[in-house]
RNA sequence: GCCGAAGUGGUGAAAUUGGCAGACGCGCUGGACUCAAAAUCCAGUGGUAGCGAUACCGUGCGGGUUCAAGUCCCGCCUUCGGCACCA
């Protein structure tokens, strides 16, 4: 077959009829498939974005057939840093570039043959688009969940510029080698962490992986404990967050991040100096390395004491790295014998090491980590850990030193960025009014073409006057604009609700038509969004919930994720490694179905794995096997014969267990085994040999429905088949076959017999056979009677149509 | 380092969730067709021993639970994903 002409041909008339065209009249029946949106970061698909694309469109496909009107979106988020970058190499103009990516993309996108409606197409760099981003932005601001305060950005003295995690290696700038540094800067945040509670109890709900779950859980990271004010001698005082409190007369030092503003106020003169060079030292470092437990445990004296509030013990105040001042109070209680980290420490700087939790197992061994028996804390001895949490935390509430508290590892979401290539934040600065939001009149806040998008200290926007200099929406005063652009996160936390109201030019999304659609069934993307734009997306359709938009709480009801496409060597495709397969010369040689049918057939959806070509043949001689079938079809004598024996029985019991197997498998995104049943279906059509006077309308019509089981897998190729069969409309307006039950029951089924749990051989056993009969069957084989000889069976193991164990 | 996964023939992978390990393919071996090759079709294919029926071993490694473990529990090893400014 000529895969590259029917491709075109059915392509034409797919677009012609309006196949993939969601029709809102049949809204009742909705089924809103989302695969994650691309990033246009190269001219062509690479096999990532086929792997994502293709197979989930079978799974629509496979949806439309079973009678669900199926809406399935495609578009572009399009800001972010790559388009940058390459216009600071090149000067091509990230507008230009990511233009021209997104025609070649959408190209390409169209030749696979997906059904996507480009009606609902999106581009987050459009203004149409990003005007509505930012009216998000203002939305949040209003509800007070958009506020500004100092964080630290990396920063690289060589290029006056910050960078991205991605662009500091190994603590050095990628451009210019540079040692990166920590520069504070004053910066948008969302308050995610209002959130956290509601994002974490909703996950319960989800049908989403388990893992998943678990990595967003662990992400928000909920502990409970307390928060305990110790006093310097200074007077000054501060919080520790704990949820060990039951450790609390334990405490030989407290430790302060380095950031913490107490550092600089306490510091001792005869310290400084060495404060002030381990301040600089950390500012080095990332959290990845601060965090970690292999790595020597710093930290210095700061040359002033604290007071342990429970015993009035002066201990140390110590400035280390270890510590974050992002996470609770951003100082800690140092409890050498019962925490990993602090028992390093401790050795390290030659603190005292005091148990206060006996082992119940009588281990004398520290640091112990686990819940005992607390000792040597006058008061509370011989309570447990969990009592003694309780009742010092208690004890010290009243005394007004100390808070029952929840803490969650989740931070609130850093949305500023000092870059070019985003969302301008529609947020205008006023010397009398401060900050001031644009009105929602003025929206969008245009991006500039015409800048200079060169690396030299000041962001893109900053340098150009023409945005910068703006009147104060409230006072009528001369006022800048923020130079910062959005964080390309916040443009995709909400893409999906514009999708069914993408040409909405009076509002961001119609509610009645948003709240009909969604939430989305089912959204497929990688597993390396668990944690950032999944929490992102399920934030922000909260709190556009709690503002009266929304009727739903949670934006994917039903989520999976695809795995990866390693090159042939198992190692993740890269430039660097030259092991870079393309998609297109398969296309090119094979044509879109086959290399779609590959990456089902080849692979654990959920898994991915190494590329290799020989599956592709796999699949090549599959398809040939077909066209085969299909002609002797066409072409045979057509017999009368409308017997129903024993082959026929066979036939209807093939077709029927396929039609049973697939749907559940295409249901599970199981497109591997699925595939597989395929396959041993048209094995079985090939032991009916039609030349023989037989029933040619039965095998016709078993035929037609294995054409409709593949047709979402192989779309144009079955379009073409099911037209040479004679039909006059589109396969995939046809109804999705069902299985006939009875066809699927059999007289006989054949049972493993195992003695003593060890297998020794089968038995064809009638279906519905009783304890009794099959205690006759045994005997009655003279392999196993012989077997069991005289002894007597102790126990029968029987698993219905599966096994008998027998115990002697 | 922390969090989360994965490890099954020569190879891509299945295994109805604790019940016959290796479905369906690729590759390989033998056969048919052919002047020949390709394509196609048929048969075989986890390992070891045996002419054979068959027996024993076998799901990264070491233990455990169970009538029964690839699947559950404990401890290791290896590989992969995420770690908040890549998206």
């Amino acid at each position: 077959m000529d895969m590259k002409k029917i491709e075109k041909k059915w392509q034409e008339i797919w677009e012609k009829e309006g196949l993939a065209h969601f029709n809102d009249k049949n809204a009742d029946k909705k089924y809103y498939c989302l695969e994650m949106f691309s990033y246009p970061s190269a001219a062509k698909l690479h096999l990532g974005h086929w792997y994502n694309y293709g197979p989930t469109d079978s799974f629509a496909r496979y949806k439309k057939m079973k009678g669900f009107e199926v809406f399935q979106p495609m578009g572009f988020d399009a800001f972010g840093l790559p388009a940058e970058n390459y216009a600071i190499k090149t000067g091509v103009h990230p507008k230009d570039s990511t233009e021209q990516n997104i025609a070649n993309m959408e190209q390409t996108l169209r030749e696979m043959g997906a059904m996507f409606d480009w009606n609902a197409e999106i581009k987050t760099c459009n203004e149409d688009y990003y005007k509505w981003t930012q009216w998000l932005f203002l939305k949040l601001y209003e509800k007070g969940l958009a506020y500004r305060k100092e964080a630290p950005v990396n920063w690289c003295p060589g290029c006056k510029t910050v960078l991205a995690n991605e662009q500091v290696v190994d603590g050095k700038c990628e451009r210019c080698g540079s040692t990166v540094v920590k520069k504070d800067l004053t910066q948008w945040f969302f308050k995610i962490t209002e959130y956290a509670e509601e994002l974490l109890q909703g996950l319960n709900n989800l049908d989403w992986p388990e893992k998943t779950k678990l990595m967003q859980k662990n992400w928000i990271g909920k502990s409970t404990g307390g928060e305990i004010e110790f006093t310097a001698e200074s007077g000054d005082k501060f919080k520790v967050f704990t949820t060990r409190a039951d450790t609390l007369f334990g405490v030989s030092y407290v430790v302060l991040a380095p950031e913490h503003p107490l550092v600089k106020k306490l510091t001792s003169k005869k310290q400084k100096k060495a404060v002030e060079d381990y301040i600089i030292e950390t500012s080095k470092t990332n959290e990845i390395e601060r965090l970690s437990t292999a790595r020597e445990k710093t930290g210095v004296y700061i040359g002033h004491n604290a007071i342990n509030p429970i015993n009035g013990k002066s201990v140390p105040i110590y400035c280390a790295d270890y510590v974050l001042y992002s996470y609770g109070t951003g100082a800690v209680m140092g409890v050498p014998s019962h925490d990993e980290r602090d028992f390093v420490f401790a050795k390290k700087h030659g603190l005292p090491i005091v148990r206060v939790v006996k082992d119940v197992n009588c281990n004398t061994e520290l640091p112990f980590c686990s819940d005992g028996i607390v000792m040597n804390s006058p008061g509370f001895d011989g309570m447990t850990s969990e009592e003694a949490r309780k009742a010092i935390i208690n004890q010290l509430v009243k005394e007004g030193k100390a808070e029952h508290k929840t803490n969650y590892r989740l931070r609130d979401w850093l949305i500023s960025r000092q870059r070019y290539w985003g969302a301008p934040i529609p947020v205008i600065h006023c010397e009398h009014c401060g900050a001031v939001p644009v009105p929602y009149s003025d929206l969008p806040v245009k991006l500039p073409y015409d800048v200079e998008f060169k690396p030299d200290g000041k962001s893109p926007l900053a340098k150009h006057e023409g945005f910068m200099n703006t009147v104060c929406p409230k006072c009528g005063a001369p006022a800048k604009r923020d130079p910062d652009t959005l964080d390309t996160f916040v443009c995709s936390s909400w893409y999906y609700l514009r999708y069914p109201d993408a040409k909405n030019t009076k509002e961001p999304f119609n509610p009645e038509i948003i709240n009909k659609m969604l939430p989305v069934d089912k959204y497929v993307g990688g597993a390396e969004h668990a944690c950032m734009h999944l929490l992102y997306a399920r934030f922000i359709t909260k709190a556009l919930r709690d503002m009266g938009y929304l009727k739903f709480d949670e934006p994917f009801k039903s989520l999976v994720h695809q795995g990866v496409i390693l090159g042939p060597d198992g190692l993740r495709m890269s430039k660097s490694k030259g092991n870079i397969i393309a998609p297109d010369p398969y296309v090119e040689k094979y044509g879109s179905d086959t290399l779609r049918l590959y990456l089902m057939f080849g692979f654990s959806y959920t898994e991915g794995g190494p590329w290799s070509d020989d599956g592709i043949k796999a699949i090549i001689k599959f398809l040939d096997r077909i066209e085969r079938l299909t002609m002797s079809i066409i072409s045979a004598p057509i017999c009368k014969n409308a017997d129903i024996q024993k082959d026929e029985k066979e036939l209807l019991f093939a077709t029927n267990y396929a039609i049973k197997c697939v749907d559940r498998d295409m249901e599970n995104f199981s497109f591997n085994t699925a595939v597989a049943r395929l396959m041993e279906l048209l094995n079985a059509f090939g032991k009916y040999d039609l030349k023989e006077n037989k029933n040619y309308a039965l095998f016709k019509e078993c035929f037609a429905k294995f054409i409709q089981l593949l047709a979402p897998c192989a779309p144009h190729f079955s379009e073409e088949i099911w037209e040479m069969l004679g039909n006059k409309e589109s396969v995939f307006l046809s109804a999705y076959p069902v299985c006939d039950e009875k066809a699927l029951l059999l007289d006989e089924v054949e049972i493993a017999v195992q003695i003593n749990s060890k297998m020794r051989t089968k038995l064809v056993v009638p279906t519905d056979i009783d304890e009794t009969g099959i205690r006759k069957l045994i005997y009655a084989d003279t392999k196993l009677a012989a077997e069991i000889g005289d002894r007597s069976i102790k126990k029968l193991i029987i698993v219905p149509k599966r096994l008998v164990n027998i115990i002697i």
